[in-house]
DNA sequence: TTTAAAAATGACCTTTCGGTCATTTTTTTG
DNA sequence: CAAAAAAATGACCGAAAGGTCATTTTTAAA
């Protein structure tokens, strides 16, 4: 392959080890076909998806996948890391603008808040690789749980500080709702997009933000 | 294949059309590899589900499967239906039960409150198919929007009886909270399988309740 | 009980799958 | 620039996929 951009060389000379100069322009592949693999697993799903498509999506050949990764399951695992990570990193840079914890609460809410185009092509990974991976991938699922916990955290945290803040009520449970929180918006993701609309999305969002004003002083 | 029982054959020798009287012992074994592929698909999903897997649960051969249906797709979709039947019967079963539009609330909730135990094998059809089907078919997952809308109109027809009754207040929004109700349901069944425990569904089910509670007079 | 129709069988077909590897090309080191 | 190392290629492999069909077995109408 030939002429892609050479960000990832560029940071990755950075760090001196031999080892990682060496391996370079590897690591930049690597990366590449995760980027295009992305999309597609999260999409069609994991048993659905070919390395076939993943080729197709690369323009790289059926050997060079398998110099990067030594299996399909390894590659949709490294996909599924970069799903989560890229929803995050995008969720993270939106939640860092908020100053209140009332305004990280809605923040949070409307950065999902568009189930019929959503924040990554193919929409929420934890509810499409949990709903696959639950029964039959555990390592997948122990992937999905840590996103969920990390974003049950992120809210948790939210509702502490206004709490401490004095923004909300002092008897307010934070870990129950951001229970709820995280439970009605991948519930409303589902249902709405099943629906093909956003009516239900707008449903769950104005009744979350009323449970927030609710507990506000 | 021999000696099942002739349920369905008594059943469909009750209706006199002469075709339908023909296709007894067909319809009965339709439906048998219906029942046994049904978890399967539910469990696995319908994309890692092979017809050699429903072949070794019937303990029938390939040739006999595609008497029954012409491609997986059409089992796949038989099955979809099965699960979702299966599910909405047994609800409908316990609901029968319930006096009150309270208690009925209660009993729906009730009765999806085991996510890691839940009354289908596989958890909840909807979330699972619906989750597969999302992108890739459309044909399903217009049987999950039928079937989520389903359990909210039942949902709401509760809620709307209870303000009727005047069990719950004039001014609630049936519409709304049964789309809270099925939103939070699901979100819950997902979050706490991938905990493998149930205790988030527990905060799910007490918060439903305690907004039922709120609505009541 | 005969017989026609339907159901069941399993060998077989084609395609696609995940995966390998000898060879060529590119990158990187010295 | 030469040599070594790594990356990229695509033909190839066996297994498994979905699906077909001539034949046998079972069912049920006459």
């Amino acid at each position: 392959m030939t002429n892609r951009s050479y960000i990832c060389t560029v940071i990755l000379l950075g760090i001196k080890s031999e080892e990682t100069i060496i391996m370079a322009k590897g690591e930049e592949t690597r990366q590449f076909i995760i980027e295009k693999a992305a999309p597609i697993f999260n999409t069609k799903g994991i048993a659905a998806t070919a390395m076939s498509d993943i080729m197709e999506a690369t323009k790289l050949s059926k050997g060079s996948m398998y110099v990067h990764f030594e299996n399909k399951e390894v590659l949709a695992c490294a996909a599924v890391d970069y799903n989560m990570k890229v929803l995050g990193d995008k969720l993270m840079a939106r939640l860092a603008k908020s100053k209140t914890a009332k305004e990280e609460l809605f923040t949070y809410i409307d950065f999902f808040s568009n189930a019929v185009n959503p924040p990554l092509t193919g929409g929420c990974p934890l509810l499409n690789f949990g709903t696959e991976a639950d029964d039959t991938n555990p390592v997948i699922k122990e992937k999905v749980n840590k996103g969920i916990n990390l974003n049950q955290k992120l809210l948790e945290a939210s509702i502490s500080k206004g709490i401490a803040n004095s923004e909300f009520r002092a008897d307010w449970n934070a870990i129950e709702f951001a229970t709820v929180i995280v439970a009605m918006m991948e519930g409303g993701h589902l249902i709405s997009r099943m629906s093909g609309n956003n009516d239900k999305m707008k449903i769950i969002t104005s009744t979350l933000k009323s449970m927030i004003e609710e507990n506000s002083l």
